[in-house]
DNA sequence: TGGTTCACG
DNA sequence: ACGTACGTGAACCAG
């Protein structure tokens, strides 16, 4: 048996469902017609199971038709204010539902269910018709069957071609001559005046169709003869109205509207309390096949855009308030500007002039929702629907993180400077990014890891991370008597009082000039440096000095993260950072307003104030963290066979390369070789450079650079990555990850020197980074993916580069912990283990 | 606004 | 003879 696409008049039943259902007011929106809509459809689709659902809308074009036919449908009684919003309802819920949603300008619902029917037959689909005007029973046939709502919505009449006659008592193919000659009131369309359904049909019974009658209409004796001569041109118009026209130049994929996500639109009906159709959708559902892809980066793949008949793309652009200056949709511009919004073509009667932006977002919903959405900044926009209360789905495509793979050094990814400020060009930029990711390989990564990442983050933001107040007002408090302490001390120390030891200028006159000490570097305007390195050789040479460090400390710690991170707390007790994905040139994500990824760690004074970073009541935190992620990178980029062995078993890795370089048994490894060793290893990730080791470890510089030949003659695979990194990104001009992210390197290209020893770098230390930061992405998207599936309640709520925080109530910690550690550990296959080490506790402090 | 410093990986 | 370890963000000062 044929596959069957159930299509839907929409207008007509929602009218019907309207007038059917009394009025039911949910919390002050109506949702009467919904329910009754949904309910007939659900009828239909328990009863004809069908494979594929589209439902139809009117779209009129008023000044067109009414200029060919000025008293069409005049009579038309207006749409009632409390239908009014029920219809982008009803559009968001079925496409949230994955249905089609279909409309054309100047077109009304019959003819695309003529269109549709006819294009489904042609496929070897059979059609099924659900829909409450009579016109459509002329499309009945062999492979097209009409479903005919009766009173009420429950009732429900199937026609084929032989209950066509055997209710009617003529042929579909009669049914335009049956309405031109008795017209239809409920539709507006005249007929001859006198001349009822029963005279209609003995008259076509008589003659055959309308043209036969009229032919015919001289022998017609007595008043219906006249009748019939006089309204003959009102006879021809009214067939003319009633025939539906079959070749409406409609785009769209039957086969994408297939029932298998109808319960993607549960979060909506829940909204609008819509109880009913939930309960029948889940028993509808319940026996169903399970759906043919979960919603991941594999769909987006598949979905042909320019399949799509409904809207296809929304810019939203965010300003200081957050108000949307411009939305586009389907072909139809929209404009916003100073609080007016511009109609210039819209499928949506809401978009007029004088709506709130909160409504203009609602109105949009059924594009947000159907997971169709190309969007500059997909995060922000979901943010900003969020604000509206409106959760929707993930972008499709996001220009602006495509923007960012493509060239991760831009200065700025605002969309003015690759498109025009407008949802077309957004479309546009969607279009030629979509064939450049795929030329330059980058599709994987944007589809599988990227842009999935997008709503990743959108929920770490929505979530947040608890922060105990107390905690740190208690922390602040020791540092500010500390502090005030230690600067009473270094006006003491010095002789010098009142100058602002905040300010390095002031602080290099008094230690350079006033005390006299030597001076080490200078900064790059010339002034005396004081940073932490130049201070701590000083230590010495005068009591202040440790005083002015560990005040540095303390006003560091005070200022930035006690003052900073009160000061961005939520009313609920969370503070809420925002990622950004575009910031930098490896691939990392950045922390923001307030930075999460810098809370101190390194020194016990600052590692307290993760006392204050706590889980909800009753719950835990996780903390899982990758184990020299980036060495182990390098060892798999370079294969290196000492580097890869180290790994293999299990070894301490800095204690190896000291083993290695110092030429001693593993037991034989003192810490200060180790330490040293350690800064190699540092120095290799970064693109390593003599000035920069002897610096680091306070050798002289020839010194440091005995110690990397002596290094690269134990690891020459790591020597001929490096050197393979400066050629390759010299050749192609980009360095390049194992997941193939890019990152260009004109600097290899400068006159400069110095420019291109850090070009050398930057292509040393990029595809270690670069590699790091791909594969914890997708770590975080497989374990995003996976809580969800499993049903954890568990969540990630942070990233810093190479460790994942999640907060997870008791019952699940057991279980996430070991899903985090396999998503993490699996995440990408190299030449060695990667290796995660999670760990619990009630604070972050305590997961260290 | 840019420079300096310092918190993190 | 340069100026440098790679990647970030925030606070503060100076102009």
């Amino acid at each position: 048996m044929a596959d069957v696409f159930l299509i839907v008049d929409g207008n007509s039943l929602i009218f019907r469902a309207f007038h059917a259902i009394t009025v039911l007011d949910y919390k002050g929106t109506y949702t009467n017609a919904v329910q009754g809509f949904f309910m007939m459809l659900f009828k239909a689709v328990r009863e004809e199971k069908p494979a594929y659902c589209a439902v139809c809308f009117d779209e009129h074009a008023p000044t067109f038709r009414h200029a060919v036919y000025p008293d069409y449908k005049a009579g038309r009684k207006p749409t009632p204010e409390e239908l009014k919003p029920q219809f982008p309802l009803i559009r968001a819920i079925l496409t949230a539902m994955g249905l089609g949603v279909i409309s054309l300008a100047g077109y009304e619902a019959d003819d695309l269910l003529g269109t549709l029917s006819l294009n489904a037959n042609r496929e070897g689909v059979d059609a099924l018709l659900l829909t409450g005007d009579r016109d459509a029973l002329q499309l009945a046939d062999n492979a097209t069957k009409v479903l005919m709502t009766q009173k009420g919505i429950t009732q429900t009449h199937l026609f084929t071609p032989d209950e066509v006659r055997a209710v009617y008592g003529f042929t579909p193919g009669q049914v335009t001559d049956w309405k031109g000659l008795a017209g239809d009131a409920s539709d507006h369309i005249p007929g001859i005046s006198g001349v009822g359904d029963k005279t209609a049909v003995k008259l076509l019974n008589a003659y055959g169709s309308l043209e036969g009658v009229l032919e015919n209409a001289h022998a017609i004796e007595g008043k219906l003869g006249e009748k019939i001569r006089a309204g003959r041109e009102q006879a021809v118009l009214s067939k003319k109205l009633a025939t539906i026209q079959r070749d409406v130049p409609v785009r769209y994929d039957m086969r994408a509207f297939t029932l298998h996500h109808l319960s993607n639109a549960l979060p909506l009906l829940e909204e609008y309390g819509l109880n009913v159709l939930i309960r029948q959708l889940s028993a509808l559902t319940k026996d169903a096949p399970a759906p043919d892809a979960p919603p991941s980066a594999g769909r987006l793949k598949t979905v042909e855009i320019n399949n799509l008949t409904a809207i296809t793309a929304l810019a939203v652009r965010l300003e200081q308030e957050g108000a949307p200056t411009a939305l586009h949709m389907g072909g139809a511009l929209t404009l916003y500007s100073r609080g007016t919004l511009y109609r210039v073509q819209s499928a949506y009667d809401l978009l007029t002039p004088g709506i709130e932006p909160d409504d203009a977002l609602r109105a949009l919903t059924p594009l947000a929702c159907s997971g169709r959405l190309i969007v500059h900044d997909g995060k922000a926009a979901m943010h900003r629907f969020r604000k509206a209360g409106i959760n929707i789905a993930a972008p499709f495509f996001d220009t602006l993180i495509a923007q960012y793979l493509i060239n991760p050094q831009e200065r700025s990814y605002s969309l003015t400077h690759f498109a025009r400020e407008d949802a077309e060009g957004v479309y546009t930029l969607y279009e030629k990014q979509r064939g450049k990711l795929r030329a330059e390989g980058l599709d994987t990564l944007y589809y599988n890891v990227e842009l999935p990442l997008v709503k990743v983050l959108y929920d770490m933001e929505r979530e947040g991370f608890r922060v105990d107040s107390a905690v740190l007002g208690q922390l602040g408090q020791q540092y500010e008597e500390r502090i005030a302490a230690l600067r009473e001390e270094v006006y003491h120390l010095t002789g010098v009082t009142g100058f602002n030891l905040n300010s390095p200028q002031q602080l290099g006159k008094v230690l350079f000039e006033d005390l006299g000490l030597k001076h080490g570097r200078k900064t790059a305007t010339g002034a005396y440096s004081t940073d932490a390195d130049v201070l701590e050789g000083l230590s010495e040479e005068h009591p202040a000095i440790d005083k002015v460090l560990e005040y540095r400390r303390l006003s560091k710690l005070n200022g930035t993260y006690i003052n900073g991170l009160t000061r961005l707390m939520g009313a609920d007790g969370r503070v809420r950072t925002t990622f950004d994905q575009t910031a930098t040139s490896t691939g990392r994500i950045s922390s923001n307003e307030p930075n999460l990824q810098n809370i101190p760690v390194r020194t016990e004074a600052g590692r307290e104030i993760r006392k204050a970073f706590i889980p909800r009541d009753g719950w835990f935190l996780l903390d899982a963290d990758y184990s020299q992620i980036e060495l182990r990178i390098l060892a798999h980029l370079s294969g290196d066979p000492a580097m890869l062995e180290a790994f293999t078993l299990g070894q301490d890795v800095h204690r190896r390369t000291a083993s290695e370089v110092y030429g001693v048994p593993l037991d034989a490894v003192s810490p200060e070789m180790r330490s040293s060793a350690k800064a190699v290893n540092f120095g290799l990730v970064y693109g390593i450079s003599e000035f920069g080791l002897a610096r680091n470890i306070g050798v002289s510089r020839q010194e440091a650079a005995r110690f990397i030949r002596t290094y690269f003659s134990r690891y020459p695979g790591v020597k001929r990555f490096m050197d393979e990194a400066v050629a390759n990104g010299k050749a192609e001009g980009y360095a390049v990850t194992l997941m193939g992210r890019r990152r260009y390197l004109p600097e290899l290209d400068s006159n400069k020197a110095n420019i291109i020893d850090f070009g050398r770098r930057v292509a040393m230390n990029t595809p270690v980074q670069g590699t790091a930061a791909d594969i914890i992405k997708l770590a975080m998207v497989r374990v995003a993916q996976m809580l969800a599936e499993k049903g954890f309640r568990a969540r990630l709520i942070l990233q810093v580069h190479d460790e994942l925080l999640l907060e997870c109530p008791p019952e699940e910690c057991g279980a996430v912990a070991v899903l985090l550690r396999d998503a993490m550990e699996n995440a990408a296959d190299l030449k060695i283990p990667l290796v995660a080490e999670v760990s619990q506790g009630l604070c972050w402090y305590e997961t260290k």
